[in-house]
DNA sequence: TCTCAGGGGCGAT
DNA sequence: ATCGCCCCTGAG
């Protein structure tokens, strides 16, 4: 395996929070294994503190992805000074100290959360797998056999009565209809280039994917930092610690904590959805 | 066994 | 702009 410095990381409450589905711990070896549509990977704690061991499979060290992934040179620090503006995210910081936000790959995410609408967090993980073993494909880690999740085309080519064998119900249209809309009109291609609006105006166009799912993608998977999806306990948030009125328009919502955290919003809001949710990390 | 909410979004009104 | 409905799971 490989060996990565990576200091002010706390990978658990980072990979096993509600940014990804994809990873599972493993107590006893202190190991976390994820998927992704194209990669497994094992990543457990190095011989010192701040450093870990990774690896990827079937293509091994990948290293421009690992360090992608986990946006290695993010300038922590200064987000967290920008950011640190009143008692509840300093809190929340607090609490859980060196939190992260990853960056996954476009279109995993995108239909990730599409799956999440109206769901819960256990659930959704659940669905994925049962995804992942029913559509998905096989690698080989080190002798461990990983089920990866579905490529887009396959999803677009599955039936609607396969799809909801995940029992992902109603969703299973949005899920074919945005794996269909991802191949024929190649957005993976263009959406990176594109402004946060071009790219959310291009994401809500898609039949299953509104405002906050949009948000999820932008921040999670596009690097929007100042972007943060306002959920249930998004608007919980704004209402209890902010003064804010959670019945105002989405994207009046938006635009106050984008201005008030000052381009981080997305890292405040991790901090803060963590902090208030409280983590549910057995299985 | 039952209820209810869950990291929403769509379509009818 | 509001509102019922969607399919199923997890938690109490």
């Amino acid at each position: 395996m490989n060996l990565l410095y990576l200091p002010n990381y706390n990978l658990h409450w980072t990979l096993l929070g509600g940014q990804s589905f994809g990873w599972d711990f493993n107590p006893s070896t202190k190991e976390y294994r994820g998927f992704t549509q194209h990669s497994a990977i094992r990543i457990k704690p190095g011989p010192k503190p701040d450093t870990i061991f990774w690896q990827t499979y079937p293509e091994k060290d990948n290293e421009d992805f690992i360090k992608r992934y986990l946006r290695v040179d993010f300038p922590y620090e200064r987000m967290l000074g920008t950011i640190s503006k009143d008692q509840h995210v300093k809190a929340a910081i607090q609490q859980y100290p060196n939190l992260r936000v990853l960056q996954q790959d476009f279109e995993e995410t995108l239909l990730s959360f599409v799956l999440s609408a109206n769901n819960n967090i256990k659930a959704i993980r659940k669905s994925i797998r049962l995804m992942n073993e029913i559509l998905g494909t096989t690698v080989d880690a080190d002798g461990t056999k990983v089920r990866l999740f579905p490529s887009t085309e396959i999803i677009a080519n599955t039936s609607l009565d396969t799809l909801r064998e995940t029992k992902i119900g109603f969703r299973a249209k949005y899920l074919k209809s945005v794996a269909q809309a991802l191949l024929k009109n190649n957005i993976d291609s263009k959406i990176h280039i594109l402004s946060e609006n071009d790219a959310r105006i291009a994401l809500t166009s898609l039949h299953g994917v509104g405002d906050k799912i949009a948000d999820c993608v932008l921040i999670y998977s596009l690097g929007f930092d100042n972007v943060t999806p306002l959920d249930v306990w998004g608007k919980r948030i704004l209402e209890r610690f902010y003064n804010q009125n959670p019945k105002t328009k989405y994207g009046e919502l938006r635009n106050w904590v984008d201005e008030y955290f000052e381009g981080f919003a997305g890292w405040a809001g991790q901090f803060l959805f963590e902090y208030v949710r409280g983590l549910n990390l057995q299985s």
